[in-house]
DNA sequence: AAGCTGACTCGCT
DNA sequence: GAGCGAGCCAGCT
């Protein structure tokens, strides 16, 4: 191992508004992103990929309540254990779409 | 310094 | 409803 472990700034902001996110809610890449004031929704994604893994990753999904290629199934599973309104493969953002 | 990448988004077909 | 292309911007070679 011994390489880049460090989350940069962005990073630690973005992982920050994550753990906020309560059980049974969700939030779109670009909503952190404009929570956040800079970045966008692919730098949130990137931020994701490389230090997600210590916070509550599946409550974060695509714009359009679907989730990210890479976890959708494990993801789902997770978001209908927490009660999240679903539509086949599809979350009801409308309904679950948590904003600070 | 310059270019490429990507857990995205939106508008158009 | 699904597919395509262009725009997006921090981080890494």
């Amino acid at each position: 191992m011994a390489h880049d472990a460090l989350p940069t700034p962005f990073a630690e902001d973005v992982l920050d508004i994550v753990s906020e996110i309560p059980s049974g809610r969700v939030m779109a890449y670009g909503d952190i992103a404009a929570v956040l004031g800079r970045g966008g929704a692919r730098q949130v994604g990137q931020a994701m990929a490389r230090f997600g893994a210590g916070v509550a990753w599946w409550r974060v999904l695509r714009a359009d309540g679907t989730c990210a290629e890479i976890h959708r199934d494990e993801q789902v599973r997770r978001l209908q254990a927490e009660g999240v309104a679903l539509v086949g493969q599809r979350v009801d953002m409308t309904r679950t779409r948590w904003v600070p």
